[in-house]
DNA sequence: GCCGTTTTCGGCCCGACTGTTTTCAGTCG
């Protein structure tokens, strides 16, 4: 069964958002909003729990936790109907439009009747918000913009995407006389799965010659603000790039504030609020006298509000400020803690470099070991037979001795019945076996539950690839009962992969921190496929930091002698 | 509506930019 968790966040978020857009309460609003997202990251499944338990979650008192116990009973909230009976649902996708806020949005509701985002779009077209207060023509053209805007792009850039784009502009911004510090921020600098906007941070005393270098970057289709201390330009391809400039004193701050998330700085201001400071992008300050306390460095500003430094990964106001207030933040995996990869491939399947290619690219990346895997023989596009598998062995084996230690593996098919391509006597002669799901991704979940409980109980595979099978913005992630899942892999000693490839990171952040609450063991691997892929590593561990793993969780990072025994283990 | 190292009531994060209502509301991050 999936959890009520996500289905309770959504509701309260429609909540807030109704609230806000017929003008309630703006502080209740916000109470909504916070409730909304500790019931999604709630570890605990909300649907089992009581009004008492439910008060347990942060954010959640006894009004909240009466109108989720009325929902999981009934499926639905008197007061909620209520507002939705006064709202249109498409006036709430109205506010999804770029400039179009809940206000906005409520002025063409109750004085144009305009309640989705066709409507706008005509009445736009007619000429009909003319004259209408707060509409003039500038506001308008940047209505009808926008809602072209969300037709056309609308999605996130895949993370290797931004981040190619990122250098390039500290490149160009960095570049420029006088710019004394410049790099990316924002979920960027989080590791975030997939970027909206991308944010550049620079320092300089005189903003106005990278501002203009910024804005004169060939990149750039249109300039959308621009102004003293902020440019935002969106690029022919699609993104949007923000660049701040900020005073050289102020730069700890800024990184610190332009970094995010929303969510995590609200609650480390409201933490400077209580001590009676205030936090901007530019300092600490106090609150009495204006004076600045400090501004330098972000170590400083989480430590003079009685904090440990939270590393960017973690900043999502899941737990990390209470954990950095009293010092019990994990050690964080990172990728200097990688000895090895355990899932590759070559162009004797459906890679695009050789053997020899490969073998030298992850030895220039000074990985202690590496396992070469590349698809079993019950994939038919992929030609293997057992005499190609095993003539890859002697190659494999015959290579010069040194580092990185090779290990011949294979990724191995996951059946609809949860069987894989070979019977145990071959499976035995591999170094290590990932088995992943290829296909049959509509199963029921109960089907999909038993085939990767059974996957784990085969006794050569020791890692499941990519477990969700999701393509980021293409394919939806499979569903299984994902706790069974885990408790198998816990069990079995199976390890969950952690694929770093850009458009599958897999598995996602929130799953991590579940299959970690069952003891599970993981394995960030690339699934390379070319020699440039083994570059995707760190997308890989900044997921794994995400999920709050240390070194000591990802068997990759742990010596060959041990990882040896975590597979003779199982068998 | 929630919360508490200013605790059971009185607060609730901060600033840039735009457009328009020309002194500020709305939106955004």
């Amino acid at each position: 069964m999936a959890r009520a968790n996500e289905a309770v966040a959504a509701l309260l978020q429609e909540y807030a958002d109704l609230m806000s857009i017929t003008g309630g309460d703006a502080f209740k609003v916000r109470v909504y909003e916070k409730a909304a997202r500790s019931v999604d990251t709630h570890p605990a499944d909300v649907g089992t729990l009581d009004v008492k338990g439910l008060q347990q979650v942060p954010n959640v008192g006894k009004s909240i936790a009466e109108k989720i116990v009325e929902y999981l009973a009934h499926g639905r909230i008197a007061a909620m109907d209520t507002l939705r009976a006064k709202i249109p649902p498409g006036v709430r996708e109205l506010t999804a439009v770029p400039g179009l806020g809940p206000k906005k949005a409520m002025a063409l509701y109750e004085e144009l009747g305009i309640a989705n985002v066709d409507e706008l779009e005509e009445a736009i077209g007619e000429g009909r918000l003319a004259g209408l207060r707060g509409f003039g023509a500038k506001t308008v053209e940047n209505l009808r913009h926008g809602i072209e805007l969300s037709r056309s792009s609308g999605g996130r850039s895949l993370i290797h995407d931004a981040m190619m784009i990122a250098e390039e502009a500290v490149g160009l911004v960095g570049a420029v006389t006088g710019c004394l510090r410049c790099c990316h921020a924002g979920s960027l600098r989080r590791l975030r799965e997939t970027i909206g906007d991308i944010d550049i941070l620079a320092a300089a005393v005189e903003p106005g010659p990278l501002m203009a270098a910024f804005a004169g970057w060939d990149r750039v289709r249109e300039v959308i603000v621009r102004g003293e201390k902020k440019t935002s330009v969106r690029l022919v391809d699609g993104p949007q790039v923000d660049l701040r400039v900020v005073p050289p004193e102020s730069w700890g701050a800024a990184l610190q504030y332009f970094t995010g998330s929303k969510e995590h700085n609200v609650r480390i201001r409201e933490i400077a609020v209580r001590k009676g400071l205030r936090l901007s992008e530019y300092g600490l300050f106090r609150v009495d006298d204006d004076s600045l306390i400090v501004s330098e460095t972000e170590e400083e500003v989480y430590e003079r509000l009685g904090l440990a430094w939270v590393p960017p990964t973690l900043r999502e106001d899941r737990g990390e400020v209470d954990a950095a207030r009293a010092g019990e933040l994990p050690e964080l995996i990172g990728v200097e803690d990688i000895r090895g990869d355990l899932h590759t491939h070559t162009n004797l399947t459906d890679g695009v470099s050789t053997l020899e290619e490969m073998v030298a690219a992850a030895r220039a990346r000074g990985l202690r070991y590496y396992a070469v895997t590349d698809h079993a023989k019950d994939l038919p596009m992929q030609r293997m037979t057992d005499a190609k598998m095993l003539a890859q062995r002697d190659r494999l084996r015959g290579l010069p001795a040194g580092r990185p230690t090779l290990l011949h593996g294979t990724e191995l098919n996951i059946d609809p019945d949860g069987g894989v391509d070979w019977d145990a006597d071959f499976l035995a002669g591999f170094d290590v076996c990932v088995a992943s799901v290829h296909s049959h991704f509509n199963q029921s979940p109960d089907e999909l539950t038993r085939r990767l409980v059974r996957a784990c109980e085969n006794p050569y595979v020791n890692i499941i690839g990519h477990p969700t099978t999701r393509q980021i913005g293409r394919r939806a992630p499979i569903e299984p009962d994902w706790d069974a899942v885990f408790a198998a892999a816990a069990r079995t000693g199976t390890a969950m992969e952690i694929n770093s490839h850009p458009d599958r990171l897999d598995l996602p952040d929130h799953l991590i921190l579940r299959a970690k609450r069952h003891g599970v063991r993981f394995a960030v691997d690339t699934d390379a496929h070319a020699a440039t892929h083994l570059a995707h590593l760190r997308y890989g561990v900044g997921l794994a930091q995400r999920g709050w793993l240390t070194a000591d969780d990802v068997i990759n990072t742990w010596s060959l002698t041990k990882l040896r025994a975590f597979v003779r283990a199982k068998r």
